[in-house]
DNA sequence: TTGACGTATCGGAAACTGTCGATATATTTG
DNA sequence: CAAATATATCGACAGTTTCCGATACGTCAA
């Protein structure tokens, strides 16, 4: 007899995938890592990963489209902030994986 | 002065995202929740995923080879288990923010 | 208006990934 | 031994992702 498994739907699963995919990127960890802890101008972003800014700006976009995050114009800066809260608890997973460093003391 | 941010250095960020990746299919995230519930064999998973073997055996290659799974060979059937302890908190965070349903009941 | 700044978008080249069919290896059965 | 079973590997193709340079857009200051 077949013990009986706690499975999530396929098409769930799927869109889970896509959400992993586009957190599954170097950059895009560091900018999730650092708007956990505040909010960020896009410029700032991407010269805490030493990106040019259109690139910044294009990952941004790939985030904000799965939800992760929203923007808010002010000036000619444009701000990114975190909308989805399951993120917290995903990065402090990856991080008890990986390790945290302080960036300075 | 610019608050002092806790930040993962680039380099285990880009093997975290790597893994993330690796964990990024729902064929493979189906494979994962599988096996944190129990161990079961190449054959069992590829029926349990509508796979062909041979691209489960592949699936399973992957998570192998980044530490996610180990294989044990008895007879003529190679049985997967999880390895990486850390694999069942990340797939409760995914579970929890994409819905986990009882495959029968 | 002009110019500078900050951000966004477009097009294309290179690298990577998922999938498939075919084949290979190892083990058990007859 | 030959045949059947279970898994693994290989080659090739289509599709996707990443990155870069160029360009476009919106805002502010002079």
């Amino acid at each position: 007899m077949a013990v009986k498994l706690r499975l999530t739907e396929l098409e769930a699963l799927a869109q889970a995938a896509e959400c992993l995919r586009t957190l599954a990127h170097p950059h895009r960890l560091r900018m999730v890592q650092m708007l956990l802890q505040g909010r960020y101008a896009v410029g700032e972003l991407a010269a805490a990963c030493k990106l040019p800014t259109p690139m910044a700006s294009e990952h941004l976009r790939l985030m904000q489209r799965c939800g992760f995050l929203t923007s808010e114009k002010e000036g000619r800066k444009v701000y990114y902030r975190v909308a989805e809260p399951h993120l917290k608890s995903i990065l402090k997973c990856i991080e008890d994986r990986f390790g945290v460093t302080p960036a300075s003391r």
